[in-house]
DNA sequence: ATGAAATGTTGCAGAATCTGAAAAATCATC
DNA sequence: GATGATTTTTCAGATTCTGCAACATTTCAT
């Protein structure tokens, strides 16, 4: 819980800043999911929070960000939570840890990102940013794949693999659970998702 | 071979489409390893091959999905290769199939792909764009991919799945080879992530 | 061959995105 | 409170992208 606690720690100033980020990703995400990504523009978002449009690019460097928003976790918490397990587990296992972890988080966020799902599906050249905010952290977290199962990053190309894969399985859980409207716990249908692929993905 | 057939049967008129937009894809390609992606403006690639800018928003609705080109395959070309493979074979490793015909496919414009995997390398934002260009064609696969499983889209999300992480699998093939300058065959490379994913994922 | 229809190309006007630089407001600290 | 650091704002400007109307080329029927 690193990074609740340091929040305990932070400034009135960088309080505000954090306030005012998700204050702006809130106002682009609602009014997206009213009028549509063409029908919002930059100045709207800003000026429903009253702010200049200048400072929205401050925090964002263009609107489809701020709708994408943080990633589910930054790149380092993730690797955080890989390391976490213990080196007998196997690769695998341990990503599948590490996605229910995050599975959780995002759960906690329920209608944020209930929302920002909706707001994917409705508008499709979005999804590509999602996938973006996963590619940094596909970095660092298949590094610490390779760390843990002792191969170099580069060579067999396993550690890329699994990684991938595993991210990968993570994204189509959480489609699966926005389809459903959020009911299934996430978790589970990580889970659900690992088992498949642990298995071979052999024919339903 | 349908499209290579259908070639033959076009007009000058969509014969010179086509050679524009290629030419449009190649002069953007050259540019931005040259100069790098904020280095090139649409002015400057529309002006490479002689043409208006204005002309060039009729062929990409942006620079960067004239760096992504067409998609390595439409998504009707992957689904009827996937729809090629006999019934009794089983998904995964139809998908495999597939995969390496869209393989072999990448070969043939070799030069073409390491070239733009390159761009894609030294301008990380566009990776997503990549992915991106996967999405359309996700959709497409996965739905043959539920017509042959016998499952609906969207209940079980096997056909998701599997799709997903086929198509990852095929991605990181890619990487792997673009990483390796393209020396190794590509195909190769596919079936061995689509082994070790068969296998499932099982430490190295 | 010829003319009408369809389609492709271009220039222009204009809205929207995004960046740099400097002034003005706000916050932290002493 | 005064001082220094950070944030917000204003302003100018480059670039991206779209609609529209004019013009050029290709296609097709005759």
């Amino acid at each position: 819980m690193t990074s609740v606690e340091s929040a305990y720690e932070l400034g009135r100033r960088d309080r505000k800043k954090l306030e005012t980020r998700a204050a702006l990703e809130h106002a682009a995400l609602t009014l997206v999911a009213e009028r549509g990504l063409a029908g919002v523009t930059v100045e709207d978002i800003a000026t429903a929070v009253d702010l200049s449009s200048r400072t929205f690019f401050n925090y964002f460097p263009s609107k489809e960000d701020a709708l994408v928003g943080g990633s589910p976790a930054s790149a380092a918490e993730l690797r955080e939570r890989l390391e976490a397990v213990p080196a007998e587990v196997p690769v695998l296992e341990a990503l599948r840890l590490m996605s229910r972890a995050e599975a959780e988080h995002v759960q906690r966020r329920r209608e944020q990102w209930l929302l920002r799902l909706k707001v994917f599906e409705q508008n499709p050249s979005l999804l590509p940013r999602l996938v973006a905010s996963g590619t940094e952290t596909e970095l660092a977290v298949s590094a610490a794949v390779a760390r843990r199962s002792g191969v170099e990053l580069g060579t067999s190309g396993y550690p890329e693999l699994v990684t991938a894969v595993a991210l990968t399985a993570f994204r189509a859980a959480m489609m699966r659970w926005s389809a459903a409207g959020g009911h299934p716990a996430l978790a589970d249908l990580v889970d659900e998702a690992f088992s498949q692929i642990a298995a071979g993905l052999p024919d339903p």
